[in-house]
DNA sequence: GTAACTGCAAAATATTTGCATCCTT
DNA sequence: AAGGATGCAAATATTTTGCAGTTAC
């Protein structure tokens, strides 16, 4: 187990310390996405909230986890399966959050379908983010 | 125009105020979708930042306008063209954010496409927010 | 030893709440 | 007149920045 995190930190080129360890650990034990809060209570206050919010950046940036979006002011995340690499995600499945409990889950299964965008548009990214009463809340 | 306005909040049984009028005013004239202090700016800083803060809930609340998620923790608002009523948004266009200019756009004529979710999840609403250039970006 | 990372302090920004006053109906 | 909406003050929460000390390599 451990050595998958410290792998996974090398291979980005990233020095091995107790919070990346830590917070790594923390995604490879989820199965729901985790918001900047939730990584400072599971961490058990462990670190600073500034170095929180700069590994957070620092793995997104490398492609180790990416952001989901939301409506209610509160950017999630969650580990990247696909061969994200620095730079570019390749994080195309869907996600679900529950209106209800507000776990947001990949749905790493169910593909983002395609969009045909009037002429000019750009696709660079396809967010889905879809809502509703998850499993435990229906 | 100024009749449209009062229709609107009359219809959804909200008093008419001045800030009230000159928020709607401001998503009626917009193409885009607007955050928080994009209004501010506009409203010409008339009126107080919590003023803004609740309108733009009772708004939502009423179904005047629908939130747009994002992932860089700036919810963005644009006006409901469907038959939105309080606590029941249909919105199901697609949206579009530009990575250069952040503007966001709502793309009407888009429409979402149907997901097919595990078995066990409910859903309510589907939102698409497609990111990369747009037409004056690109 | 050096570069990179962390923690602390503090600043900047964003959001929420309570309450007195004012405005709409 | 009464209820709702606003503005102000202040509390609270969130995010960013600079810098000195520490750690990984």
């Amino acid at each position: 187990m451990d050595t998958r995190i410290i792998d996974t930190l090398k291979r980005n080129q990233l020095s091995v310390t107790d919070s990346r360890k830590k917070i790594l650990e923390i995604f490879l034990d989820q199965q729901t996405a985790l918001a900047h809060a939730d990584i400072e209570l599971q961490s058990g206050e462990d670190f600073d909230r500034v170095t929180i919010y700069r590994t957070l950046q620092t793995f997104v940036e490398k492609g180790i986890i990416h952001s989901i979006p939301s409506a209610d002011n509160s950017v999630r995340y969650a580990l990247c399966k696909d061969a994200c690499s620095e730079g570019h995600h390749h994080d195309n499945h869907v996600h679900f959050m529950c209106d209800t409990c507000l776990t947001t889950y990949c749905l790493d299964h169910v593909i983002v379908p395609t969009v045909a965008l009037p002429e000019g548009f750009q696709v660079n990214q396809v967010d889905v983010v879809v809502s509703g009463k998850c499993l435990k809340c229906s």
